[in-house]
DNA sequence: ATTATCTATAGATCTATAGATAATGC
DNA sequence: ATTATCTATAGATCTATAGATAATGC
């Protein structure tokens, strides 16, 4: 249940995020938390100064260091079908292998939290993703359709593969799988998609 | 905010979808949707029992007519993969063009519960969706990959249309195009899309 | 002294019930 | 009588705090 070799605030984390995964938030109740995480309910807020700030890091941990990537992808030099393509990868396999079960976060309702601090940076995300898809379009990449309808297409892909719960050697197969089939769904008859996969596959390992 | 040309019990049923959407359903307290519904939180319960078998009677609606559906199209002689398009069509309109907002569905954590009765049904749906994708595949119709994971990017394509949250003229070429984005990305090279997605269209209207 | 935990509990909910009240229809 | 509502509240949570206690390190 419990790994003593790990930091207690990493536990809570994890075992957090499991519980929020199964039962969502406002049904978790922090005396489950600490119970997984092996203490008692209140030595949780040793940790922690609330229930919602255990939230707030594991939503943040979820995106921060997407957007930083969306960032660094954004001044390549690829099409901007390649670069769409090794992001959709990145932060696939990235939540996919994470510690934490974050496959509550596509669509938890929590999230419209104002108080958590996760939006600049879903906002930075967003706007690399907007931009690509508005570029693939112009050069004939992407089937001519509504661009925030393709964007909410792409970003679900990250939903499914979370939903699918793989782990370890799957994780790879699964991710790529699921992003291959978005990418063709979405990409015009004239898109190589192998060669267009290869290439995005070396980008998105840093 | 009410209507009171509608049934008591229609218009709970309404504005608790709404809440369920927007906050969650355990953290929409039923002094809320009494009070969107226009009458007293005590008065809630003259209507149904508990807040639960609101909840149980919401995710009712979601799936029962797709699973009759899905019954039905069955037998119909088309292939496997235009009558899986119809399925998705007719899920997925149904389900936008809802008075319900049932947005929440397709990842609230609330559809673990055992005393939820919508399995059976989902069980039919999913059986008939595993069926027509084994045999699309045998025919070569859909690319060669895992069948399970087939469904998922399937059955996603609904969640993403609920969540564009369209409405009235809009829910149709919304709906066509996020399917037919999710049949193209699925659907092998040999697949005449505008063909499947016609015979689709006739089959999806009862 | 500091760090990390514990027990006990205050204070704030929230669901559901009890029982009164008003309106409708025989 | 039945239907539909109301006010008041019991009983059961659940988060977060107060304050004690034990262990570690100077």
């Amino acid at each position: 249940m419990n790994d003593p070799n790990l930091d207690p605030a990493e536990q809570i984390l994890i075992e957090a995020s499991r519980l929020f995964a199964e039962r969502g938030f406002s049904s978790t109740t922090t005396r489950e938390i600490a119970q997984a995480a092996g203490i008692q309910q209140p030595s949780l807020y040793y940790w922690f100064p609330t229930k919602f700030d255990i939230l707030n890091r594991l939503v943040e941990w979820g995106i921060v260091e997407s957007a930083a990537f969306a960032r660094s992808i954004r001044r390549k030099r690829a099409p901007a079908l390649v670069r769409l393509y090794a992001l959709l990868l990145f932060d696939a396999r990235r939540l996919c292998g994470s510690p934490y079960d974050l496959s509550f976060l596509p669509d938890a309702p929590e999230l419209r939290d104002p108080r958590l601090t996760y939006r600049p940076h879903l906002a930075a995300f967003h706007e690399v993703v907007d931009d690509l898809i508005a570029r693939a379009m112009t050069v004939g990449d992407l089937v001519d359709m509504d661009p925030q309808l393709a964007r909410e297409v792409m970003l679900a892909s990250t939903a499914v593969a979370m939903r699918c719960r793989v782990k370890g050697d799957e994780v790879e197969s699964t991710v790529a799988a699921i992003v291959r089939y978005t990418i063709r769904g979405l990409a015009s008859g004239s898109v190589d998609l192998d060669q267009t996969e290869a290439a995005a596959q070396s980008l998105s390992k840093p």
